[in-house]
DNA sequence: GGTGATGCCGCAAACGGTTACAGACACGCG
DNA sequence: CGCGTGTCTGTAACCGTTTGCGGCATCACC
């Protein structure tokens, strides 16, 4: 019986990608191979409950007829989506776009898509919040990078159902990886303190639309700590604060470099804005870890070349974690969130020396 | 758990978002509304012919009702997925990382979803191209970043009906967005050439799995066609070829400047090799722009900051393009495939000066 | 040889929208 | 008053899968 059914449809060559007009269905495939269409489904899924020569069989038609399944209906049959979307306020920054690439490599391993999405606003994370809900079935789970909810919004959130692991801020409801940020700010500063510096300016980052971004405040509050634990103040004079461009950096920089008490020392949020200072002191004539200290945060690829001390924080370990954890959230048995603080690391550079003899 | 009492409808202001309970669906919006599903579908969508008070009436039902169209359920019914995938060969690097994000911005802006795929190998770029066909309806079309089809699979994949914007090479089936590769190599190797130097190092690229990658081929015949023009021929101990990561490009550079006959100049594919040799000069203890000139392509974020004379392509306004490309591609009316080459611009910065006195 | 257990497989009902088609109604005009 | 003409709306047929449930062999084991 098996030799005999095969012949029927072994002979036949069968047009293969015959051109735009053929739509091959599940149907087309159960009917050459003789099952039902709930059987080709099963084969092709890899289920069990199908027998091994059946789905040989399956297997063979559907590479024949160059059968493809049409996710949608597959989606929507059931409900599930296998994509996952991330949320980064800026996909062409350093940090998100490594991120990215790690969450990328981990979740296409694992089968999953990425969806993209550059939210920058309240606005956006509003509709990226709502559009990714379980209900809309365009994604699985999301995870937001530096795009932060509060309490309220992420218990919300997964009581609707919803997924979600956050990258960068830390909420109850929500499975999260993150650093500890008041460390960052800390070990920076103190690395500038024990130099001797006493005039630390501070370059901090707003998020264009304050989406209660709380990382600058924490390595703020770090900078703070390490003055305070060395009997210090920092003046508020030398606190700026700009978007994470290079660009927008330096024009703080070189304001606050021209200003008649100009700080010795920089700290930045990210090595980026680190950038815009070097580029700012060179402006000025400033020579780098001499007349003007820098440290920043992130280890930047390019970080090394230009010599920048700075926190490395390792992102692409942040990524492979966040994408643990979402796969774990993917299975069926649900557990409690789970929050991963990883480490960070201060980079020693050429950026940072003894105050200038001003 | 059927609570039967179901049947008033209106009046009542129905709590909204009440918990993970109540998927609403289109039909429950249309009986409150008092109307069909159809009329629902339209009103939501914006179509016409449907009276501005019943409008207004669904709109706000459906608001209050909290309502989210199911995704996948209205794709397959539509058979349209408002969705874009793009592949690119790595997401993290800068060339990539700042493409994606115009092409996001751009696409996000004009209603549509981006789907991130990195394509390293030509299996990966396989099934990219076999799971983004019209057949699967997983996106309505493809932009590939550097990731090059031969003619012939472009054209089949057009032929099947499949819509896709190229962006870095040319292909006759696709639109494409590109720059003039021979241009650029030429460009930097003359500028290399009328400052004195002979001995010229080139620094290729070599895609991971040969995606048959013209960019680096058009590049070298700049190179080479630069030389020609002056009368000389390079040296091919010269030439190494390396991904374009800078710590690979660092060691393939270190090894070549060690060399007995090491170049006085080199020229790199890209940025971010530039920055690998700038490091391994370094090592070497050689200065830029005076033991050794460098000149590389893109003008980086960084390249500002290190003193990098670059050829500068415009990578946010090549995604504008193309964006603009698969935009017009989208429409209902066929046209023939467009292709956009823009200009390059030579960035002199102190990475070029005059061949040393070896 | 009866009886359950087991393993394959098919039937058909979802899944939740979209849209062609036709009906209903109002209106204007000869 | 009859008859287009045009606008709004509803009916119902899809879109192409997945999957619960039941049927039917086959088999092992009393």
């Amino acid at each position: 019986m098996a030799d005999l059914g095969e012949a029927s449809l072994a002979g036949r060559p069968v047009a293969q990608a015959a051109g735009a007009g053929s739509p091959v269905r599940i149907g087309d495939v159960a009917r050459a191979a003789e099952v039902s269409t709930a059987t080709v489904s099963r084969a092709l899924r890899g289920l069990p409950h199908v027998a091994t020569a059946t789905r040989q069989r399956v297997l063979a038609v559907a590479a024949e007829l160059d059968y493809r399944p049409n996710l949608p209906a597959a989606r929507l049959a059931a409900g599930t989506t296998n994509t996952i979307a991330v949320a980064v306020p800026d996909p062409a920054a350093w940090f998100n776009a490594t991120m990215v690439g790690a969450l990328g490599r981990e979740m296409t391993a694992a089968g999953y898509d990425l969806l993209l999405s550059g939210v920058a606003s309240l606005d956006e994370r509003q509709r990226f919040i709502e559009l990714n809900g379980v209900r809309s079935g365009r994604s699985d789970a999301v995870v937001l990078v530096d795009v932060a909810l509060d309490e309220a919004a992420a218990e919300a959130f997964v009581a609707q159902g919803g997924r979600a692991v956050s990258v960068g801020f830390r909420t109850k409801a929500l499975s999260s990886v993150t650093i500890d940020n008041v460390a960052v700010g800390s070990d920076a500063t103190q690395l500038l303190l024990r130099h001797g510096h006493r005039r630390i300016g501070l370059l901090s980052l707003d998020s264009g639309d304050s989406l209660n971004f709380s990382i600058p405040a924490h390595r703020a509050q770090g900078y703070e700590q390490a003055h305070a634990e060395a009997g210090l103040t920092p003046d508020p004079a030398l606190r700026v604060s700009t978007s994470n461009s290079w660009a927008e950096a330096r024009r703080a920089a070189h304001a606050l470099l021209q200003s008649a008490e100009r700080p010795s020392a920089m700290f930045a949020m990210c090595d980026e804005q680190a950038f815009g200072i070097m580029l700012a002191a060179r402006d000025l004539e400033l020579r780098i870890g001499e007349d003007l200290s820098v440290v920043g945060v992130d280890d930047h690829d390019q970080s090394r070349l230009v010599g920048l001390t700075t926190v490395r924080q390792h992102v692409a370990r942040q990524g492979a974690v966040a994408a643990e954890l979402l796969l774990q959230m993917l299975q069926p048995s649900v557990e409690p969130p789970q929050h991963v603080q990883l480490d960070t690391e201060l980079i020693i550079r050429d950026s940072v020396g003894p105050p200038g003899a001003d």
